[in-house]
DNA sequence: CTGTTAGCGCGTTCAG
DNA sequence: CTGAACGCGCTAACAG
């Protein structure tokens, strides 16, 4: 420890001995009680300052069993999806006296578990969940024990909570629309068909094309990146686009798998829209700043941290209705970089090959 | 509160009554002491796993005054550097039974006031920050207070605490030397100059434009970008090309600068490097993947967060030495999206305006 | 309005 | 090796 000339913390004790009252006259000053008069207010007050006094937190929780904390378990930091949602946690909870406790399980189950197992310790009053992984059976267990009021954000798991949902669906089949009407029939995709999110828009993928009336061709669907982040993007996008018919329009849904996947055009220096019409989703950022912008799928996930939050708060206070659910938009965002297909569309030819990539840390 | 058909935690005590022993039994066992029996200890496991027991961590911190937790203040998740940072300071932590409590103050030094109390109360071990505003003397006194041991990175705060530094003059220095070698004398800069690595940055650009004899144009700089986001970026880079002679080539050091100077560069519809030598820094996703790739200047954030957990860890382990200073070096990437001036180079003309454009939320 | 007191659950004595 | 008892700092309940 660095040598500290600070005195240990003061104590509720030391403070009401300071302002000549009791403990519990301080103790009531602190908890913004009323009926204390002005004067001995005053007095715990400035004692309080004096002393720099901050309230034993442990002390406090173990008292009341209440620790004005809440945790929020994401799978990844880098992704702004999550990062954006945090935003809008912490700002509804902030305004009503909450900590935010933030935790990145880095697409692990078992740091997810270790989380859990934490907030559990640290009895957190609520928690916020986007699990790795909504068929967990592990996962689900735990979150079954814990015993507090539980939010769950775009996953679909058994359990007695309140929900946020994303409409994926509409978005999807508004983009395959689209691309369709330009003439694409091969349209690759590279996803993680995991959880809610991935597993709604391969639905919505194949249900536009077959009502289009064309086959779809399992080859083209890389669905299978959970966990694997931007280098199945860009492995997938690569053998996609070099081996056999390649695809003349590609959708990489996943803020990941939209730089992976870029990163493998710009490697194989395809231009967009004229050789590759390219959709994205989830990083906003990315698709406006790539050369050309890019159309992709979009949802105001800071929204949805608010609304997430909201329905915690509304626990804490007392609501014991049953579980609800709020569901949240998306939007199809076009940008320039799809186009028609061209007549005399042929499969790229190889340029160069792509380094061996590996995820960005 | 949902209904939920859990009965309250269990305690050290049920478990005791569960395995047959007394409670310092279940502590011992709980704690890892030896000098247990093998058969008391597995009865006491058992006890522990079928009751889905976890310790008390308010009770347990109010005993020993230790969390078992570490806080972590940046000023921005959407940061790419902050987002890494976390990343190795975490995997550090988690190695050694340690949580992170990460808070983004989001550029606000009220926030950061809050988060330092509300980590005061809380008693986390100590505390690893990045603060807003080297120079708020709230912040710094606050930080006096904390009583636990703390680590600074990248910001000169007077503090009795270890610190870690980036080295930024060495890649600043060499960026400049390119860019003059390469003919560039009206070398444009935004950035935010209140910290450290600003402070660092601006020094070293103009030591190298003075050694290589050119006169520093203030009109260059646009270095008050501090909590102004992307929107600082667009609009001072719109500006100073659109403005008496511009400069024929940028650097837009921070993520968020980067991303908004590029914003402003696309939608005037320069050419990169043709028009305009572009340099990014803290952002090696958007460096890479922008068209063309960009020049930037780069350091191994997760490698800083690692060292900053470890010094702290080393404090917690009883070392009392002076505080320390360790230093990580940066890097100039050197990419497609400069080059040499063009003899005939002229203003480029006003193409179209920028809408007005607010930071990314 | 204010003072007093009894635990919250746990880790750590100190006796056995 | 095990059990019993104390108190960490605080809040709630009750007395005055």
């Amino acid at each position: 420890m660095t040598s500290n000339p600070i005195r240990p913390r003061a104590t509720i004790r030391e403070v009401a001995a300071a302002a000549g009252v009791s403990m519990g006259t301080v103790s009531r000053v602190a908890g913004g009680s009323t009926r204390i008069s002005e004067v001995t207010r005053a007095r715990v007050l400035a004692a309080m300052k004096d002393l720099s006094y901050q309230p034993n937190a442990a002390a406090r929780a173990m008292r009341t069993n209440i620790s004005k904390t809440v945790g929020m378990l994401v799978p990844d930091l880098g992704c702004p999806v999550f990062v954006r949602m945090i935003a809008g946690v912490k700002e509804v909870l902030a305004q009503n006296g909450y900590m935010l406790f933030t935790f990145s399980s880095e697409s692990e189950v078992s740091q997810e578990i270790t989380f859990l197992q934490a907030a559990r310790q640290r009895q957190l009053d609520g928690l916020i969940v986007s699990v790795v992984d909504e068929t967990s059976a592990e996962t689900a267990r735990e979150l079954q024990m814990m015993g507090v009021p539980i939010v769950v954000v775009d996953r679909e798991i058994k359990l007695d909570a309140d929900r946020v949902f994303v409409e994926h669906t509409q978005a999807m089949e508004a983009l395959m629309a689209q691309l369709i009407a330009m003439g694409h029939e091969r349209i690759g995709f590279v996803t993680a068909a995991l959880n809610r999110p991935g597993r709604l828009r391969v639905a919505a993928y194949r249900n536009a094309l077959q009502r289009a009336g064309i086959t779809v061709d399992p080859d083209l669907m890389r669905t299978d990146g959970a966990g694997r982040g931007a280098a199945y993007g860009t492995s997938e996008t690569y053998d996609l686009l070099t081996n056999g018919a390649a695809p003349t329009a590609l959708i990489a849904a996943g803020s990941d798998f939209f730089f992976g996947a870029l990163k493998a055009v710009r490697a194989l220096d395809l231009s967009i829209p004229d050789q590759l019409s390219f959709v994205g989703a989830d990083d906003t950022e990315l698709a406006e700043i790539a050369g050309p912008p890019i159309t992709a799928i979009e949802r105001d996930m800071r929204e949805v941290g608010r609304m997430a939050a909201k329905l915690l708060l509304d626990r804490f206070a007392g609501n014991a209705l049953p579980p609800r659910t709020i569901i949240q938009s998306s939007q199809l965002v076009l940008r320039k970089s799809i186009g028609k297909v061209q007549p005399t569309r042929r499969a790229p030819a190889i340029k160069k090959h792509v380094e061996q990539t590996t995820p960005a840390e």
